[in-house]
DNA sequence: TATTGTTATACTCTATAACTATA
DNA sequence: TATAGTTATAGAGTATAACAATA
């Protein structure tokens, strides 16, 4: 077996480097950590939403997603007001310093993942998409059969 | 922009998905870290080698390997013997009992492997394949501009 | 003076579970 | 009794750099 050529191993080295780029943005010029940069990137779609939505939507444990949103609620940038409809939880909310900050980034997020599409042909990236959801789901299958 | 479909978030959630399917072996069944696992994958495709092969084949820190190779070596994994050749480094080499380990372990693994892709039609693997290295090659530009 | 590999240190991340308040 | 979210804590992993030995 050649590590190199092991399917595993490459896409643990490609989406080390993917991240790299992304992180590049969000943490060295903007001081965000990645679980920080998902609950805001999540929250912006969204408007107003409960706490486990995010947790759904970000693919975090309800633990980072707890410590997270306390770190962005003492920088001013959302807010958690008490749920009408369930006492236990939140709504969480951007505010206005967590949408700027949010519109930044995003542009300079999307223009390093066009870039990086852009190595690709239409049909590449059609075939591409399928293929992760489809290695997806059978890892999906991999890990609960454990 | 939807998390949810941004290119560099669908592979960090496919990616630890994958490597977690990996992990389930070597380290829940057989105790390696991941850092160990590679050191292992490469030295047994190699005979004996000097740590910068190491470190150039794993995608690992120097102090990583560093790290895995002194547990291995406590371990009886592996041996260290000086490198004729330059005073500073060793050559590593895999003990028997890494062997046997190694052994153990790659039929699984790569049972996952194939079974992983065994949901790809051929020339989709085909497209996949090439369109890995062309994105990683992106990614790297990108890594490198900062 | 540069390089190989080791060690130190502080920091972040992760995993598990206990805990509270409410359903 | 179960669930939403918080907190505690210990362990693992990470990053930076200092360091000794050798080139």
């Amino acid at each position: 077996m050649d590590i190199q050529s092991f399917f595993p191993y490459r896409i643990a080295v490609f989406s080390e480097r993917v991240s790299q780029c992304i992180a590049q943005v969000y943490r060295e010029r903007f001081g965000l950590t990645r679980d920080e940069w998902r609950v805001i990137a999540a929250l912006a779609e969204a408007g107003k939403v409960r706490t486990a939505w995010i947790i759904d939507k970000t693919t975090l444990e309800k633990m980072q997603v707890s410590r997270a949103v306390a770190r962005l609620e003492r920088d001013g940038l959302l807010e958690r007001l008490p749920d009408p409809d369930d006492g236990r939880g939140w709504l969480l909310r951007l505010l206005p310093a967590g949408k700027a900050l949010y519109a930044k980034v995003v542009p300079m997020v999307q223009a390093r993942e066009t870039f990086l599409l852009d190595a690709l042909a239409p049909d590449e990236r059609e075939v591409l998409d399928r293929a992760l959801t489809k290695l997806s789901e059978r890892a999906e299958v991999l890990v609960r059969q454990g």
